[in-house]
DNA sequence: AGGAATCTTGCAATCGTTTGCAAAAGACTC
DNA sequence: GAGTCTTTTGCAAACGATTGCAAGATTCCT
């Protein structure tokens, strides 16, 4: 009899309670004992995790989530608007995401990832929120879902969002000064020679809108013509025909290409060679991001550069500020002009 | 605007049994209305979706998880070998984190994330498995944690391992056949004209490892002597210098080289081309991946492509297979060759 | 109309952990 | 040795949704 009950607790020994059973103690202490509160006596807190590490158990996460009403998890999740294919392998929000993982791991969460389509779910963050899987949100991309994030803000605080900060709005953002660094792009075409510049991406987005605000800016204070918007996908493979069909139609006027993401300027420097257009002798090419690619084009990429790790560390202090109760400001980070070989 | 007034009044209903009182019945009824379980009269139901929807009512998934014994989220785990940096951004893993992702919620589960370290956290798979948190999960390359998997797998069915596939394991792991395309390769640069082949990369990880052998192979049976070594990180920033210690030693004596990824492909064409040797002139250049930086280095990269999107179907797939109890076979994907101009 | 068969619904236990409260057990003081 | 403090512990009620069981309501039959 006491042979075959110790046989069965040794394997199932699964719940707090069959660990108290083994301790011979009541599952209030293990819970105590194994959360390191102070109340346990240090014989019994040391026997209890002893067993614990012996048979490998550790308790269940729902049910002490369900309890504490917080579960230890964060969401993150990736809204795609238009342009659907776009972000699945972008590099820049991938990368954005690696480091986002290791900043909530470091300040022990666990992070949980949705990929969205807005278009065929409207509710896609309150349906997240609302789940009670996770302790706070991180939205990565605005996309076209402005106001949405402005609504749920309202009335939900531990959220934070990276994307493009406007005058007045009322979520808490992280991300990069878009417009002066669409300033510092254009500054570096003209610099480099460039009178007739184009901007090259889908102006659409708050954050492309920005920069090409910026590089209007410039072009309206120096006496130049308005920079001419050549609109595109992002996804390489739609991209590609695109940019070649624009340069086809433009490349002989233009003598600056300021383009919206390095990726698209990488896929530009490839047409430009195709098309016979030197960089930067006919063309000056800037780019934006500074992601690996741009240091392995050719020529190399002159970039505006997006902090991506102060990114992610700031869009975790933010949003852990938040779980603990502050109220904070965005975060606007300020962009860094690399310069290489394209202008 | 009805709209707006529901808003205001979306005031207390986040229980199931708030709901219930407001539609006057049964906590019980409600849950199987919401589960849309066959037994609930169809007007009931109806006016209990109704208020739901009014409301903006969500059942708490914690709860739900905890009764039911399962959660609707897969675990993904990327364990982060001896060279911890590598992955943080690693277009590969990361798009095929994208694709997963997608398969993932098309299913109707939930993507937790977590980037471990073996070496400081030696329990870092039972952890996930044990916390309760997941149904299943989906392990990331298998970095140098191959027995430990193992060991895992043998009691625990509902995982899937990305990864090299070994004789006789007994984990179920999706990959490429690796040592196929490294015959690819190695048959690719000789058919261009290479006979002193070199390896770049780690021939540590297993995956890498088979790349090699399967190289090996075709140097082999073809007479020519044995395919050198050239160990680097994979971190961008430090394998750009030891690819260029490693050109300055052994370029002059090389005539192909084998990368393991397009990553460091892309770097080795950079070096060859700041030490002046010509691709493929002087040397022949085959990588791995088929990243979409491949097809915009110069000259454009020949590689041996892995099919991302299938690889992440099939792990998701058989994932779920063995979550419903089938056992399931490993399943090897045929890697394919892709010529373009370095070699 | 009486009774069987079928639909709907409510009740209450359950999932595993946490925690307020109070009892028990020592430790200490005078 | 009685009384006052501290530690430690156990008890039992949460957390919110699900579900077996049985009761109540309908329908259908003869």
């Amino acid at each position: 009899m006491p042979d075959r009950e110790d046989k069965l607790t040794r394997t199932t020994v699964r719940t707090i309670t069959d660990l108290a059973r083994l301790a011979g103690v009541s599952p209030g202490t293990v819970s105590r004992a194994l959360a390191g509160k102070s109340l346990v006596n240090t014989q019994t807190r040391q026997k209890i995790e002893a067993l614990a590490r012996e048979h490998g158990f550790r308790p269940n996460q729902m049910a002490s989530g369900l309890r504490r009403q917080k579960t230890g998890v964060i969401g993150v999740v990736i809204p795609l608007g238009h342009d659907i294919r776009q972000q699945i392998s972008d590099s820049f929000f991938m990368t954005l995401l690696g480091f986002l993982a290791d900043e909530l791991t470091t300040n022990g969460y666990d992070l949980m990832l949705r990929r969205v389509v807005p278009d065929t779910d409207p509710d896609w963050l309150d349906r997240f929120i609302g789940s009670g899987m996770i302790d706070g949100v991180i939205v990565i991309g605005q996309s076209d879902q402005f106001e949405r994030i402005e609504e749920v803000a309202d009335g939900y605080r531990p959220m934070v969002v990276w994307g493009n900060h406007t005058e007045g709005q009322r979520h808490c953002v992280v991300g990069t000064d878009n417009r002066l660094g669409g300033r510092m792009a254009a500054e570096r075409l003209i610099a480099a020679g460039a009178q007739r510049i184009a901007f090259l991406g889908d102006t659409g987005p708050m954050e492309f809108a920005a920069r090409f605000a910026g590089a209007q800016d410039v072009a309206a204070r120096m006496g130049l013509p308005p920079v001419l918007p050549l609109v595109t996908h992002l996804s390489p493979d739609r991209a590609s025909e695109e940019i070649a069909a624009h340069l086809a139609q433009h490349g002989r006027e233009l003598d600056g290409i300021f383009a919206a993401t390095d990726t698209l300027a990488a896929l530009c420097l490839t047409e430009l060679r195709a098309q016979g257009l030197a960089v930067p002798g006919d063309v000056r090419v800037v780019g934006f991001d500074d992601l690996p690619i741009a240091r392995q084009t050719v020529p190399a990429l002159t970039t505006v550069r997006q902090d991506i790790a102060a990114g992610a560390h700031g869009l975790v202090d933010l949003l852990l500020r938040r779980l603990a109760g502050e109220s904070t400001e965005s975060l606007v980070l300020p962009p860094e002009l690399v310069l290489r070989e394209t202008a």
